[in-house]
DNA sequence: TTCTCAGGTACT
DNA sequence: AGTACCTG
């Protein structure tokens, strides 16, 4: 596949922290808040602000008491604190759940961080290509879509529908193939809406880097297309230090060296200056970026390749005893084990190393920071004592600083200033293996394997057979409602990832469930929603499935920059970067965003994706009395159509039972670690903390809650009490969960058009150069 | 009075 | 294997 004709889209969730608070705190939405780190000090460390207190002049790298400064009504949720340390977790989780929905739509998925995400979807691109005309694209079926370098995103469409293709800047192809993909991505982020309540925000681009850069020009949720053509109008301002890499202390380097700001400065320079000036790769990989060409593939990676936890002891909290360390290496130990098993759960692999990072300060006030690695041994038991026990020894005798002083008891020769333990070198776990395993008790129970691993098909058909699994996910779990509510048995056989219904469904079904509930949700509604009167043919093609979804719809595709030329637009873009701090357009800008914010709270409002699900079986509330008869779901507030919603209800269902999953390894986890004995007191601990989960509103719960008088049967699997007659549904239940679990496995696909598995090298030659602050360009060239 | 904590990557 | 840098 051509490298430079991809369809790279990168997804970056709006103010992530702040969204995952507002979910769980509903009173939040709307108001302006700042997630802050505890932190003693001048109100915490603000780590998230979201578009309301951004609007206020509130920004990360300020400390609460500054935001509250800025503007007195800030509500400040903080980061909860567990074992003195800041604990992320849920924002992990809601990281994942998001992931999951982006998965389903391409097997190229590169999750970036814990709340951003590459995708490659050159694929699903060509294929739709194949089934539609491009000339029924209209705008309408995409909003909140930009096109950098044009005023309004109707152009980029014109320019694309008027065959003008003969422009030697225009590339046709290309373009509608950013069209359509600014269409499948509009779809993706509505299912992340539907599905998680969260917004977020698309660069569409051929490459990575590009798709970074675009993504951030317009926020929130809002996608922003970049046409080749348009790589140089964006480049004559775009400062060198916006683009990834170039951030730091290389970006200071390189503009330093040659004396420029912009990236449109850099393109003068030919390769061979660049490599002389910096090295080989660096050289080439700058002249290369300078004209919008950056190879970098799209890696399918879900899982981190590591897991660490660590904590800083700055300035007086530093350590200065053995005790203290001690104590310390014990919480992150516990924290490793904590996150090690609910790995091993969902992805069965197991590490192979553990490093121990530290800080120490020295005589001058200064830190030096040291690392010492780890091979777990066959018969390591991987848990937080051994962490724990592991990272103190090799601590105490690794460095001069640390030890403790021959006499003084157990005060340590230099304060440390941080630690940090960390697992890594997974391997996945295989049957033959001797050691105990977490996921061994979970399986104990459940008589056999019944679905193939993907990772043991064979390369060729890796991409295929992902999707297919796809199709069987969907498929089982729709089956599975099915089956539900007619009473029936789900049928193993209907399972099989041979079975030749499966195999049939055209590929890009794989969004079937999500898709085929909205496409018959719009054909009963046409448009529920006011028409928003951008004027033209505004409704002449609403019956696209993101017609329905809920976006924030602020129409400042057409009122921002009317009248404004393609250069103020693209300055007043990038005075629209997340983190400029000094930008006064920035702040103009924010009160459009502002004004959008709370058009967008009073649409989502109702939002609860995580309500009860029985708000099935309760009469829901009329609430639009317009053309079709519609009724609030209270489950997403969404209005359904009165004889849709027992489908809509099936549908959060269907959403709810992958939501579920989690929680019911959760506890099948704690029924098996109960059978271990106890070796500590933390160990209850977490047992509390699932059994507070169960009270949460379960599907599980949802099946059993009909009859709690009927005679009861407990379930092996989850330790469930369940009414005799539902038994045989609820083990289908476990039954469905485990096969959907696997099939959510990560499959080792590794990258398109590269059967190797390995990236090109864009020169050889190895010229040598010492003097560079920074060497890490040369990760693109692997 | 301290730009946190977590993760990735590449160079030596 | 260990260090440094990059990012959010």
């Amino acid at each position: 596949m051509d490298l430079e004709n991809r369809i790279v889209v990168l997804i970056d969730m709006d103010c992530f922290y702040c969204q995952v608070e507002e979910k769980l705190n509903p009173e939040l939405k709307g108001k302006p808040i700042a997630v802050v780190q505890y932190n003693p000090w001048k109100g915490g460390g603000i780590i998230a602000v979201n578009y309301v207190a951004r609007a206020m002049g509130v920004n990360r790298h300020m400390r609460g008491d500054d935001a509250k400064e800025k503007c007195r009504e800030i509500q400040l949720p903080s980061v909860p604190c567990k074992k003195g340390k800041a604990d992320i977790s849920k924002y992990r989780d809601a990281g994942i759940e998001v992931a999951k929905v982006l998965q389903r739509f391409t097997t190229l998925l590169e999750r970036a961080s814990i709340d951003e995400a590459y995708l490659d979807i050159t694929i699903p691109v060509q294929k739709r290509l194949q089934t539609i005309n491009v000339h029924t694209l209209a705008s309408s079926m995409m909003p909140n879509t930009f096109a950098l370098g044009y005023d309004s995103f109707d152009h980029f469409i014109s320019d694309i529908h008027s065959c003008d293709s003969d422009s030697i800047e225009f590339d046709f192809d290309h373009a509608q193939k950013l069209l359509v993909g600014a269409q499948i991505v509009s779809e993706i982020r509505a299912a992340v809406f539907e599905e998680t309540g969260y917004t977020c925000s698309a660069g569409i681009a051929h490459n990575k880097i590009l798709a970074k850069l675009v993504c951030g020009m317009n926020k929130p949720n809002k996608q922003t297309v970049l046409p080749k053509h348009s790589v140089n109008i964006l480049y004559k301002t775009l400062s060198v230090k916006k683009v990834k890499h170039l951030g730091g202390k290389f970006g200071d380097y390189v503009c330093e060296i040659l004396k420029i700001q912009t990236m449109g400065q850099l393109q003068p320079f030919t390769e061979r200056e660049l490599q002389a000036k910096f090295d080989e790769k660096n050289g080439t990989w700058l002249y290369n970026i300078a004209r919008g060409i950056d190879i970098e593939l799209v890696q399918a990676k879900f899982n981190p390749k590591s897991i660490g936890c660590c904590k800083n002891f700055k300035g007086k909290s530093a350590l200065l005893d053995l005790e203290s360390v001690k104590k310390w290496l014990r919480d992150l130990g516990d924290e490793i084990e904590e996150r090690l098993e609910k790995d091993a759960l969902e992805n069965n692999r197991t590490p192979k190393q553990m490093v121990i990072s530290f800080s120490v300060q020295l005589q001058d006030g200064r830190d030096t920071s040291s690392s010492r690695s780890y091979n777990f041994l066959p018969d390591d038991e991987l848990c937080g004592e051994l962490f724990t026990n592991k990272a103190f020894e090799i601590l105490i005798d690794s460095t001069e600083g640390c030890k403790p002083k021959a006499d003084s008891n157990k005060k340590l020769r230099a304060p440390i200033t941080f630690l940090g333990i960390s697992v890594g070198k997974f391997e996945d776990n295989t049957e033959n293996k001797k050691r105990k395993k977490i996921k061994d008790y979970f399986c104990a129970g459940s008589s056999k394997e019944t679905v193939p691993k993907s990772n043991e098909t064979t390369k060729v058909n890796e991409t295929k057979i992902t999707n297919i699994n796809n199709i069987d996910k969907n498929y089982i779990l729709h089956k599975f409602l099915e089956t539900n509510n007619d009473k029936k048995q789900i049928k193993k056989e209907t399972m099989g990832p041979n079975n030749e219904k499966v195999l049939e469904s055209p590929l890009d079904k794989q969004e079937s469930f999500f898709v085929n509930f909205l496409k018959k949700d719009q054909d009963n509604i046409k448009c529920n929603q006011v028409p928003h009167d951008n004027g033209s043919k505004s409704l002449n093609k609403v019956n696209s499935p993101i017609c329905n979804i809920v976006e924030c719809d602020d129409d400042s595709n057409d009122t921002v920059y009317s009248g404004s030329t393609i250069n103020e637009e693209i300055s007043k873009s990038i005075a629209l970067f997340e983190d400029d701090p000094l930008d006064i357009a920035r702040v103009s800008n924010m009160r459009e965003l502002l004004k959008t914010n709370e058009i967008e709270v009073d649409k989502i409002v109702e939002v609860q994706p995580r309500a009860d699900i029985s708000s099935r079986t309760v009469t829901p509330e009329i609430t639009d009395t317009s053309h079709i008869e519609t009724v609030e779901c209270f489950e997403c507030g969404k209005a359904v159509p009165l004889n849709e919603f027992d489908e809509h209800a099936d549908y959060h269902i269907a959403l709810k039972l992958r939501e579920d999953e989690r929680e019911v390894i959760r506890k099948a986890k704690d029924k098996t670690t109960l059978k271990e004995p106890a070796r500590d007191v933390k160990k209850k601990k977490s047992v509390q903390e699932l059994n507070k989960n169960e009270a949460k509103p379960s599907i599980s719960k949802f099946f059993t809650k009909f009859d709690m008088t009927a005679p009861v049967k407990m379930c092996t699997e989850c330790g469930e009490k369940i009414a005799v007659e539902k038994f045989s549904e609820h083990l289908d239940f476990h039954e469905a969960q485990k096969l959907s679990r696997e099939l959510n496995k990560k499959t080792t696909v590794h990258s398109y058009g590269s059967s190797s598995g390995k990236r090109q090298r864009i020169s050889s030659s190895p010229i040598k150069k010492t003097k560079l602050p920074c060497k890490s360009i040369d990760m693109f060239f692997r």
